[in-house]
RNA sequence: CGCGGAGUGGAGCAGUUCGGUAGCUCGUCGGGCUCAUAACCCGAAGGUCGCAGGUUCAAAUCCUGCCUCCGCAACCA
């Protein structure tokens, strides 16, 4: 008879930089699963991978002096040694870029195209010729482009399209007759009334304005554009429409997409969408689960907050920081990272509790028995405590981890950790060890502490897969001993249990200085990239006859107030030389008006006006963005008259 | 009135579905112990559960209104 089998799969990332602690989190959510499956006897596939076409990569490559394909390689080799340091145990790795999934693709293309459901149409948008863009609608501003604030056409690109609109019933009843489809559940009511019940619209499902993703088989000058492309790679994967792989069949359905919840969306509506238009089954669950935040912030590159899992891996163990993911974020929600939050769960969980209870427990083995127990046994008060918690451990670790509570998971394991502790200052093996008469009992408490460990140290396999078998080397627990079906059961271990001690588990943390460390070691790197050379800037090098197009003067400010419902615009009055102009700026999130009037400006003067949230802006203010996040104005000193032309 | 999430002892969270003595971890203070990684165990202090009404014998939990914070959307000339 065959296995049962299970699939799960992380989202396959989009290779245009590094990955951050954020990826890591989903990746190690569902390497934990994975392998809690094949512990309990599953026959499982876990899938990750790389989403590697799209007009950013072309572009970055194109920056990098590299073909798109050489750039994602090296990336992509990053990502995989990545995987591999944080002990992913993934199955299968699959890149967009390798052929067989590229010539599904176009097979599933062409499928969704004889069909019906793709249909070739045109992309109405507004075309500006100079910045090569389309825009819609709502983009303009001032009916002009947002980018050049030249006039726009209208133009029509020729595109195709998906039909998803015809399934916006089958979805809401795909969610309804699976109450399990969509979770955390909160997130169902947000796809329904955010997405599907304004009313879906038809997918743009090509493109012909970039040239690096699949091709249309059967119309070259158009590229597959993003979904149809990476969703299907959770099915070609598997072989579907291809031959490097043959075991569609025995895992599709999946049983579960982990995905971050910003692209729940995805997930939910275009995907079960496309696998109803091909006549396959939708996969069993998925779960968006919340993001990392640091300090109550988004991460970010520009704000330079990315947590690196490479040096807290290195500094801190890998199996230390996969704990704290899984232990400090409720899987569901955002949750803060901090590094303070890290030192300070593995200090106490893992240091102090864990830890400390192995080394402790195999000290008193060498100490009163010279690492070998005798095969005696004679039972006594706190037990049967001990034992009952221990054996029900594995069966409420069952339950949260199948409904991917992680967090109650590991509490559930730790309350035995605990309970162990307590365990030893009730039977007190060190006043039993001074009286020759109690040596049966003593070595009946150390067994028992032996047992609860291997139990600890199976529970813990899934979750921190380097550290297990570190334990259970110090116990010699070996086959029968270490199975998952083992840890439900008591009296495993023969009785004449020998000890090796190890090195400690994980070494208590100096949480003041390891702080500091963090810090320079993050501020590192970054004081290295400043003196590099200045890349090739993405803008275009000008004459300077077409700087001269741009009129810059010095101007004063008058008046200034915040726009009406705006959290960003400020509306300023300012003196140009000869009269007052009013003009509008997006910098309200860092200053208020009192910081601006009376001060001098750097004002762009011929700039066509334009109107912002209805209040009319003519010029701009210069400002120099800082990061993502922070802007400063350029301030002029208080000498230079209103008017005076800057060149 | 754009959509959504959140407001619980010093910090971080659970509890809210199906009302019934407010719970966990860390921190603080006091005590115990010495096998152990100055770790472990016990005890204590500390909360009008954002605010105001309402329903009820009873509300953190249900209803109404409001306030604040955070995402997303729009606005960054």
């Amino acid at each position: 008879m065959s296995k049962k089998t299970f699939y799960i799969t992380t989202p396959i990332y989009y290779p245009s930089g590094k990955l951050t602690i954020g990826n890591s989190y989903t990746t190690v959510a569902a390497d934990t699963i994975a392998r809690y499956k094949r512990m309990q006897g599953y026959d499982v596939m876990f899938l990750t991978g790389t989403d590697e076409h799209g007009q950013k990569i072309e572009k970055k490559a194109q920056q990098a002096g590299m073909s798109p394909q050489q750039y994602v390689d090296e990336i992509v080799e990053g990502i995989i040694d990545l995987w591999k340091l944080l002990d992913i145990s993934y199955d299968r790795f699959i890149r967009t870029t390798y052929d067989y999934h590229q010539k599904a693709v176009q097979k599933i293309f062409k499928k969704l195209y004889d069909n019906g459901d793709i249909y070739k149409g045109y992309y109405d948008g507004l075309y500006c010729t100079p910045c090569e863009a389309f825009w819609t609608e709502t983009q303009l501003i001032d009916s002009k482009c947002p980018d050049c604030g030249r006039e726009v056409t209208s133009a029509r690109e020729e595109a195709y399209f998906f039909r998803l609109s015809k399934y916006a019933d089958k979805l809401i009843k795909l969610y309804e007759d699976n109450p399990g489809f969509i979770e955390p559940q909160s997130r169902k009511n947000e796809m329904i009334n955010n997405f599907i019940k304004p009313g879906l619209e038809d997918l743009c499902v090509s493109r012909t304005s970039f040239k690096w993703g699949v091709p249309v088989s059967f119309d070259e000058k158009h590229v597959v554009y993003v979904w149809i492309d990476a969703l299907s790679n959770y099915i070609t994967a598997l072989g579907y429409e291809n031959e490097a792989y043959d075991d569609f069949e025995k895992y599709w359905p999946c049983d579960v997409h982990l995905v971050g919840k910003d692209i729940l969306r995805f997930h939910t509506i275009i995907w079960p969408a496309m696998l109803m238009s091909l006549g396959l089954p939708t996969p069993k669950k998925v779960f968006g689960h919340g993001w990392l935040l640091l300090d109550g912030d988004k991460m970010s590159k520009s704000k330079g907050n990315v947590v690196d899992p490479v040096i807290l891996s290195e500094r801190y163990s890998v199996d230390a920081v996969r704990y704290y993911l899984l232990r400090d974020i409720p899987f569901g929600a955002d949750s803060n990272f901090s590094n303070e939050g890290l030192i300070n769960r593995i200090n106490s969980d893992l240091a102090n509790d864990l830890g400390n209870l192995v080394s402790r427990t195999v000290a008193m083995i060498s100490k009163y028995f010279d690492g070998t127990l005798p095969d005696a046994s004679e039972s006594g008060e706190h037990d049967e405590e001990l034992i009952s918690l221990a054996v029900s451990v594995k069966e409420s670790v069952e339950a949260n981890l199948d409904s991917l509570q992680f967090s109650s998971a590991l509490a559930e394991i730790f309350r035995l950790v605990s309970r162990s502790n307590k365990y030893i200052d009730e039977t007190m093996p060190w006043v039993l060890a001074k009286d020759e008469s109690k040596k049966t009992r003593l070595a009946t408490v150390l067994y028992n502490l032996c047992e609860s460990i291997r139990i600890i140290s199976v529970l813990i396999a899934p979750f921190m897969p380097g550290t297990s078998p570190k334990i259970q080397e110090q116990i010699s627990a070996v086959g029968d001993a270490i199975t998952w079906e083992s840890a439900g059961k008591w009296g495993v271990l023969p009785r004449t249990v020998k000890v090796t001690s190890g090195s400690p588990l994980f070494p208590r943390i100096d949480v003041e200085k390891e702080l500091i460390e963090l810090q320079n070691q993050s501020e590192a790197p970054k004081q290295e990239e400043k003196p590099a050379p200045a890349p090739k800037d993405e803008v275009d090098q000008i004459s300077i006859d077409d700087f001269a197009k741009v009129s810059l003067i010095a101007a004063q400010v008058l008046e200034c107030e915040r726009v009406e419902k705006s959290d960003k615009l400020l509306r300023l009055i300012v003196d140009d030389g000869t009269s007052k102009r009013q003009v509008v700026s997006g910098i309200a999130k860092w200053y208020t008006p009192e910081d601006l009037v009376g001060k001098k400006i750097m004002l762009v003067s011929n700039l066509k006006p334009a109107k912002l949230r209805g209040v009319e802006s003519c010029g701009m203010i210069l400002s120099a963005d800082c990061s993502e996040d922070d802007v400063k104005v350029i301030f002029l000193d208080d000498s230079i008259p209103n008017g005076a032309k800057i060149r």
